[in-house]
DNA sequence: TCTGGGGTCCTAGGACCC
DNA sequence: TCTGGGGTCCTAGGACCC
């Protein structure tokens, strides 16, 4: 049972918290080091090594082994700034492969269903179980279960932390993590009480690197400081967030618990070029290649779009000044017909474009999703009941369904747009990435 | 030479209405 | 000379997360 606490007349100011009558304990899943896991089930040559795997254009470290932070070498950092110790260390460098990520994620998360049916999954490499709607059971026996089958059928070592709310669990999981044990339950005042005091409050959910040096001018260390706040002061100081995150450290689990909820608001398609782009037919290649895998993730998930927003920018990083550009196009009905956002996309970056810069990276979005069911509607109402547009929608739809299934059986472009080039110069460097093991027949793993 | 990509939520401020 | 006030909706941007 839930119940609404309002603190303001907005109902934007309002949160749930879940009744005190009935005390939640959640239990927060995460994999270790999660790509690097995922790479090392195929590859245990990388065992006991630093690995880290590198972000889409091989420019910075986005996963790396315990091996490799124990180097200090840093989340997101450049590869050029740590370029020095890679032979030094034998460090081993691999491009991502979200194919392979998400697969392995996706069978994880179907493991972990046959667990329990409340588990919120709310990234790649994490999910948050509700224990406390799970009758008789011992919390960490039942934790260490999910521990061992998980390592069993799927390769990657998770580790586990149990507490009264999401925030805490976040809190159980990092010591776990720090003390290289697979299960740490925070429940009783004591056990959080001296759980809080060893977190930084730069370590806790949702304390970034805007807040924590205010919180640390004020006095406020760690998360046991901030969990002596009143939530009214949080409310005044931080804001709804701040005062959210006071009640989660106290004990009161206030962050909803989302199970069974697939409901995408947004979605993007980002990538650097390989190479700085000048010339706007180059980049409308990378643009129509964006507007595709939009499209194909759209139709996957039954959503439509009302809008396609489009930018191109110029590193961040070089000599020359930052531009960014921006361009928008909406469609008269909302849609995910590659063909439709490929067009609009094009006409988007011709807003956006500006001739003279050195562009290093464009990207599609779409926001207000819709699912497709509620466009037939639309349809139905729409004065323009013509059978000519009608047949067109019914046939870019079989083209779409057609494409999709060939792409699936028989791999990614197979069939492509011309529009997204036949040798686009756009294409980022991956030189280093591991074969799709479970999605492709001819990447298969061969034991000799 | 070389610096990711995909999300969510909140807030402030402008436009607009009555 | 004096030039409202309250509400809603939308959007851009900030902050955060993994």
């Amino acid at each position: 049972m839930k119940c609404l606490l309002a603190f303001g007349v907005l109902s934007p100011m309002s949160f749930t918290v879940c009744a005190a009558n009935r005390p939640t304990t959640f239990a927060l899943i995460d994999g270790n080091n999660f790509f690097v896991s995922c790479e090392r089930v195929f590859n245990p040559y990388l065992n006991h090594k630093p690995v880290i795997v590198l972000s889409g254009n091989d420019g910075c470290a986005i996963a790396r082994s315990n091996e490799a932070k124990a180097l200090n070498i840093a989340m997101s950092a450049a590869l050029h700034t740590f370029s020095h110790l890679v032979k030094q260390h034998d460090i081993q460098l691999l491009s991502c492969n979200f194919e392979l990520y998400s697969d392995l994620s996706t069978r994880m998360m179907k493991v972990l269903q046959t667990f329990t049916a409340n588990i919120d999954i709310s990234s790649i490499d994490e999910a948050f179980l509700d224990l406390s709607s799970i009758p008789n059971i011992d919390q960490e026996n039942f934790a260490q279960t999910i521990h061992k089958t998980i390592f069993k059928c799927i390769g990657i070592p998770v580790t586990i932390g149990i507490a009264p709310t999401k925030t805490l669990t976040k809190i159980a999981n990092r010591i776990a993590k720090k003390t290289q044990t697979s299960v740490k339950s925070i429940q009783t005042p004591h056990e959080i009480e001296s759980a809080l005091k060893q977190t930084d409050i730069s370590a806790v959910w949702g304390i970034g690197r805007a807040l924590a040096p205010k919180l640390k001018e004020i006095g406020l260390y760690t998360a046991f400081d901030l969990a002596q706040k009143d939530p009214r002061w949080a409310r005044k100081m931080i804001g709804i967030m701040g005062e959210r995150l006071v009640r989660e450290l106290q004990g009161t689990s206030c962050i909803a618990f989302n199970a069974d909820e697939d409901d995408k608001k947004s979605i993007q398609v980002t990538r650097s070029f390989g190479v700085k782009l000048t010339e706007f037919n180059d980049i409308a290649e990378a643009i129509s290649l964006h507007a595709t895998r939009l499209g194909e993730q759209l139709r996957a998930k039954k959503l439509i779009t009302p809008t396609i927003s489009v930018f191109c920018r110029t590193s961040p990083f070089g000599n020359s000044p930052y531009f960014k550009g921006i361009g928008v196009t909406g469609f008269d009905t909302p849609t995910n017909d590659t063909q439709l956002l490929i067009k609009g996309a094009i006409k988007a970056l011709s807003q956006a474009y500006q001739l003279g810069h050195s562009f290093q990276s464009a990207g599609v979005h779409a926001m207000g999703l819709l699912q497709e069911g509620q466009v037939i509607q639309k349809i139905l109402f729409t004065p323009s009941n013509d059978l000519s547009s009608k047949e067109k929608n019914k046939r870019s739809r079989s083209l779409n369904e057609a494409i999709d299934i060939i792409n699936k059986r028989t791999g990614k472009d197979t069939v492509f747009w011309a529009s997204s080039g036949i040798n686009p110069k756009h294409v980022p460097h991956q030189g280093k990435r591991s074969n799709r093991y479970t999605t492709r027949w001819d990447e298969l793993k061969i034991v000799i």
